[in-house]
RNA sequence: GGCGCAUUAGUCAAGCGGUUAAGACGCUGCCUUCUCAUGGCAGAGUGAGGGGUUCAACUCCCCUAUGCGCUACCA
């Protein structure tokens, strides 16, 4: 059975990788009729952040990709935490030292850092010199009866060539030498990702990995490591995803893009169906051309047997101006009620949250974020603020006398209040007075609103109703070009 | 520095030895229009550079350059 797992580190916020990186496990696994899994890699004490397991949960729930098995969920190969499984790492270590192929190192970090700094200079490799390798078992035993901190390396074989078969980049080559005799367990008692992460794998029954492509080089060490522990049989294979880059200056998408976090979405109203189909997308050119499709039809780019992922295999530069434009198409997309509700659902602390229905058929065309509905529309539940400025931009002489020519005309369609007629008053006294139509609109506009955009002029009165956009029109008549 | 992966417009990209080198976002202009949007139409803009192979190369090969990744007791 097909089982995938995303496995991110809880430093606190949830970077938009672990969405994408999801995306593909649960595409793929939900393709197979298989389980997608998440657990929480928390070996990095350093970086431990409290509550940020529930970041990642709710990101993920967000998402509309929520794992079938792991942290929040359970399942039968639990612990889903790496911290709660020490003893397991451990007793692979030991099985790795006994067999040869791991062994202590006691250099301190004074002595590495100035080890690197000589070969660097001496344009080598900046790779452990295995000084620990060559201490004898009873030199070992003596430290660790010293209580002299260590950590534990594994042992890179010389001069092999070690083949990744990739399913995104192909088959992939790298020779041992290469590699360094990787740290698999730390002096504070902690595996590193490699090996926990192939004893994990190993146990809750991985079958298929999708990561980023910064862990391809380090690949090769984790297929030792399959190899060491005889495991090979059940390694799972291997797709090394692109990297979401920065759409300026390059590097991956990182933190201090702002946008690189999941909550950023969220916040600004992005929908989690356009944001996952951007994802896609950046990465994946759907068969038809089409640009606009949902997960489901994602599972296009997976092939089991054999195991293809038929997405590009460098970065791609995240394009937010796209997104926006994908997250519009989603909402002009949606029926009236739908946008409604997730208006109220995202305008929790909205003063207006109750009575945006009317609304929302006057806006749908004009938001691309859930979040540009707050500027676009505040006028309506607020008092304008008016700037004598704004007023200026109009090509409007007389503007006080207009106002109240307007005034009068609003008082006289009382009876008869509809769009229809609203404008053609309008128009014709616009007509009368010799002004274009068009600036006789945006001064009621205006006037009403003390804004210069706004959602058509007759809807929008109709929202708060014909006396109240009466009277603000009024109150702006009498007491132009002064407002206090 | 070493190793790996890559290179079609500002971005995402299709095709894959013979094409007017698709399409989307963005940009510009026009139409629709009470503003803004939406919608429609049009336009500008592309195969890194150098060598080969071939009747023919964006497409195959090599080199260089450039970009990204890795090179931690971080993942």
């Amino acid at each position: 059975m097909v089982r995938t797992r995303v496995a991110p580190s809880p430093t606190g916020y949830a970077h938009l990788g672990i969405v994408y990186q999801a995306l593909f496990d649960f595409v793929f696994a939900h393709k197979y009729k298989g389980k997608f899994v998440l657990r929480i890699e928390d070996t990095d004490r350093s970086r431990f952040v409290e509550g940020a397991e529930e970041v990642i949960v709710e990101s993920l729930k967000w998402a509309n990709l929520l794992p079938d098995e792991g942290i929040s969920k359970g399942g039968e190969y639990g612990p889903y935490r790496q911290s709660e499984k020490l003893e397991l790492y451990q007793k692979h270590i030991n099985e790795l030292l006994k067999k040869g192929f791991a062994y202590h190192c006691f250099c301190t970090k004074e002595r590495l850092d100035e080890m690197r700094k000589l070969k660097e200079q001496n344009h080598q490799a900046p790779k452990y010199d295995r000084t620990c390798l060559k201490l004898t078992d009873e030199e070992v035993k003596q430290n660790l009866a010293e209580n002299i901190s260590f950590v534990v390396r594994m042992k890179i074989p010389d001069n092999r060539i070690i083949v990744v078969d990739d399913a995104i980049a192909g088959k992939v080559e790298i020779n041992s030498n290469e590699l360094d005799d990787q740290v698999i367990l730390k002096s504070d008692g902690y595996p590193t990702y490699h090996l926990a992460a192939v004893v994990d794998d190993y146990y809750m029954k991985i079958t298929h990995i999708f990561r980023g492509t910064e862990w391809l080089p380090s690949t090769p060490k984790h297929i030792l490591l399959w190899e060491y522990l005889g495991w090979q049989e059940s390694m799972p294979k291997f797709a090394h995803l692109p990297l979401l880059l920065n759409s300026e200056g390059g590097g991956k998408l990182s933190k201090r893009q702002g946008h690189a976090s999941v909550d950023y979405y969220r916040k600004e109203g992005f929908l989690p169906e356009a944001v996952v189909n951007y994802l896609a997308n950046v990465v994946w050119n759907h068969p038809e051309g089409k640009e606009i499709f949902d997960a489901r039809e994602f599972e296009k780019a997976f092939e089991l047997e054999p195991f293809k992922v038929s997405v590009k295999s460098t970065g791609a530069k995240f394009d937010l101006a796209k997104l926006e434009w994908m997250n519009g198409e989603y909402i002009r997309k949606m029926s009236d009620s739908e946008l409604t509700q997730r208006l109220q659902e995202f305008l929790i602390d909205h003063p207006a949250k109750g009575k945006i229905a009317p609304i929302v058929p006057l806006i749908k065309e004009r938001i691309k974020k859930l979040s540009d509905f707050i500027p676009l529309t505040h006028f309506l539940f607020d008092d304008p603020e008016y700037e004598i400025e704004v007023f200026k931009k109009l090509k409007v002489e007389n503007i006080k006398e207009v106002l109240g020519k307007v005034v009068e005309v609003l008082v006289g369609m009382k009876e008869s209040w509809n769009a229809e007629k609203f404008e053609q008053s309008f128009r014709k006294l616009s007509e009368d007075l010799g002004i274009r139509s068009q600036d006789m609109f945006q001064l009621i506009r205006i006037a009403f609103s003390g804004q210069l955009v706004t959602p058509p002029l007759f809807d929008s009165m109709n929202i708060i109703g014909y006396n109240s956009s009466l009277e603000r029109i009024k109150k702006v008549a009498t007491s132009y070009p002064n407002f206090s």
